[in-house]
DNA sequence: CGCTTATATTATTATACACTTATATTAAAA
DNA sequence: TTTTAATATAAGTGTATAATAATATAAGCG
């Protein structure tokens, strides 16, 4: 038998972590713009711990990047990502977020 | 909040399935050719049921199919596999398997 | 300051899943 | 026809992980 490829498993690290229903749903609405937390708490079906627990393995994979302004974080798709990630988000349906209800947030 | 979109869920187990570094590993050896499960079995380093499921899982999905000859059975890659998957297959290393040591089934 | 809001972290729990061992199936060989 | 070899399936187990509830942090505002 032969030993752990290095390529390999970073490659199977990245598509664990893509493979992810919620987490591939995040990226489908940070795929066409920037959006604060708030904004992605209240379109998903999960809790708001849950999301930030996702964006945080995002942003440490290098996928998703945050800006922070004041107590607001927004998250946005990283530029420079690998092919084969550009090609998944790319797959992902374009999912349109109704318009932010928090005037203090998204003004 | 949203519904689940089918989509979503479906790239999503696919790269589920994607996520594995032994079904890696096997994407990466039947990347250059046509391979026995007895080859497969010998190249890694977890046990034949493991392989057969790992082959299994993958054939349900579409990526690779089985051609059964005797008591031997050969697993391919799938042609027309969507672009995502391709440049998947493509990101992997092309390992190179040691030539099969049963004549019987390698000829 | 104390309160509220936005987000992150921690602890816990439940489920999914990759693996192993044991057994079944099927085909060829003896 | 019994045995052996190749593969598949089944059952059971341990670990990883996604979720929640509870709490912490931190910023803005009265």
């Amino acid at each position: 038998m032969i030993g752990t490829n290095a390529r390999v498993s970073e490659l199977a690290a990245l598509l664990k972590l893509l493979g992810d229903q919620t987490r591939l749903t995040l990226l489908s609405y940070l795929k066409q713009r920037e959006l604060c937390v708030c904004e992605l708490v209240d379109v998903l079906n999960v809790s708001q711990p849950a999301i930030s627990q996702h964006l945080k393995k995002l942003r440490l994979a290098g996928i998703v990047q945050e800006r922070k302004q004041g107590t607001w974080v927004y998250y946005s798709l990283n530029q420079q990502l690998p092919d084969y990630v550009s090609v998944i988000l790319k797959a992902l349906p374009d999912q349109q977020l109704p318009s932010c209800d928090n005037p203090k947030c998204c003004e």
